[in-house]
DNA sequence: TGACTAGATGCGCAGTTGCGCATATAATAA
DNA sequence: TTATTATATGCGCAACTGCGCATCTAGTCA
């Protein structure tokens, strides 16, 4: 019960909404998620172990890089429909279209994610 | 996107989860839910019309009674996904399956269905 | 009409949540 | 080793939630 009220809180919140949203479409690294989102590091990072101690997403570390999707095969199945309904009551929502948009500008080719966007504004 | 975490947040609460479990079961009156959770009116009442407000009950007076049920048939399709997922998630949890015994005993047959706890006391 | 009753609601308080700031951690490169 | 970088986390504050108490509303019945 306090698993399922946590997993239902984790999804109570915008920020971790559009950040599903996100993962729905591929794996995540922190710094993409809050250049898609344009959300501060704290806040990406503090979200994504949100859902992510929730119980939907599985965490891949690379290097430097925490790399977060969603769990699919070690989801249980009420998880899986809650996923489910996300995705459909955000179908078609300007904000998360938005969104996606922003996650193909930030993807991350390679070593330095964060660094090339600094290399833009020098 | 509002409605989305409206609808997630009016199911992070076990007080509400539990009234789910409750009307999936079958229509309910604020005192029966009272009664099986075993929790005041001010709470039961202002619980039952968050999970109302948030769209997943539809509500039929009847004389003084407010009787609330699962709104299957107004429920939009990711609705249905949270419902579910609710259902299988509280499934053989024991809270839930003694709530569910509570309500039988707690059965509103007729009018006076506070005054017939009152009459057991006095 | 007045008494009674099921349910709703304003107020206030205690507990929780979200997040920015600063700082810590850990991987990597020089 | 030291510098750099991606991410995590302790602290504190502002905003929000849950709920008890008291009270209000609106059916119902005598």
């Amino acid at each position: 019960m306090r698993e399922l009220v946590r997993a239902f809180k984790s999804l109570s919140d915008d920020t971790r909404l559009r950040m599903l949203n996100l993962l729905l479409e591929r794996e995540c690294c922190v710094c993409e998620v809050m250049q898609a989102l344009d959300i501060s590091q704290t806040r990406a990072s503090r979200n994504l172990s949100a859902l992510y101690d929730a119980g939907f997403l599985k965490l891949r570390k690379d290097g430097l890089w925490s790399l977060y999707s969603i769990d699919r095969e070690g989801m249980e199945e009420h998880f899986s429909d809650m996923v489910e309904a996300v995705r459909k009551g955000l179908e078609g929502n300007e904000v998360v279209i938005l969104d996606r948009e922003r996650l193909k500008k930030a993807e991350r080719v390679g070593p330095g994610c964060g660094k090339r966007s600094q290399r833009v504004i020098s």
